[in-house]
DNA sequence: TAACTCATGTAAAAAGTTACATGATTGG
DNA sequence: CCAATCATGTAACTTTTTACATGAGTTA
């Protein structure tokens, strides 16, 4: 049993409790990067939980809003997957899957391809250090620490894929 | 519709004809780094890709076994999907998703998950070295190039996951 | 009051995993 | 002849995506 989504929700209310709503936000402003969910994936996960009794709804709001905390057996079981399961180390990346296949194309079209993800890379370096560039100094939950490093990780990839793409398209276009 | 393991076989079988049994060995061998395939999906959609004539069945053999090969319409598929389609850049990564939640462990708890993260990234720079000196100068086929950049992208990628691991676990160390 | 955001839910389909099931052929 | 490998298939289940559906509260 792994279930991410289930970690990810219980690791986003172990800092405060929220909506389902709210935790949909979450995902789209900084767990984005990692994991991704459906609004529709998640609500049902979410009541799930509160069955399994890992979250319960400790409040209602306006337009039906219910808010989840998360329980002493959620705080748990979020424990005993950071620690006690090894994680999933596997990789799809369908840019890199495409990459074995380009020997199909002509030659422009391979460095065409391998330009635009050079591309790709370089604006999403840029938008990650401008992201960086704002949030830093503003530190103040215990978790900012992990956010930030987990930031760092998406710079430093990128860069790592744009330098390849570049070494690589040249590698291309003179072979 | 995106559908990546269509691609990947009708990639694969761009190169030569071959057994669902052949492709998931091939699978297994190298394209694992950047995609999946259980045997139960990969039979059930050669299936579905027979049927709708992106390959067809060019022999059989012993055991039952079947030879796939790519047929015209495959190849005008597999170059759509590589030319007139962005490619899926989400990326879902389970170490990294933990990462956000090391703050609710004992610092020495996320210290030790980062030293393993470091542990597991080196293990996987010496392997895929290993791999590129033995596979090295072999070169034959077109699609060489491009196994080779792909190898190099893997070892380049672990390496700075190394890196990061390394640093993010001084920064947890002391803070 | 119209547009936007907040807020939740269900249904159906596609994609992916796990488990079961069967049997032929080959190499030691 | 026994173990390993070759070879295919189906069933059930989980996970993820897409689409439909509804309605309350907020702001210009």
């Amino acid at each position: 049993m792994n279930v991410s989504l289930r970690h990810a929700l219980l690791g986003m209310l172990a800092d405060h409790p929220g909506s389902g709503y709210d935790l949909l936000k979450r995902f789209e402003l900084s767990l984005n990067f990692v994991w991704q969910a459906k609004q529709s994936q998640l609500y049902g996960e979410l009541g799930k939980m509160a069955e399994a009794g890992l979250i319960e709804v400790t409040g209602t709001g306006a337009r039906n809003r219910k808010e989840y905390a998360i329980t002493d057996a959620g705080r748990a079981e979020l424990r005993r997957w950071l620690i006690g399961e090894a994680p999933d180390r596997t990789i799809r990346n369908e840019m890199l899957l495409r990459v074995f296949f380009l020997w199909t194309l002509e030659r422009e079209e391979a460095v065409a391809y391998l330009e635009a993800v050079e591309g790709w890379a370089a604006l999403r370096v840029d938008a990650l250090e401008q992201l960086r560039e704002r949030i830093k100094g503003f530190e103040s939950r215990p978790g900012d620490l992990y956010s930030m490093a987990a930031l760092e990780y998406g710079i430093r990839l990128s860069r790592t894929t744009k330098d390849w793409a570049e070494s690589t398209k040249e590698l291309a276009a003179g072979s």
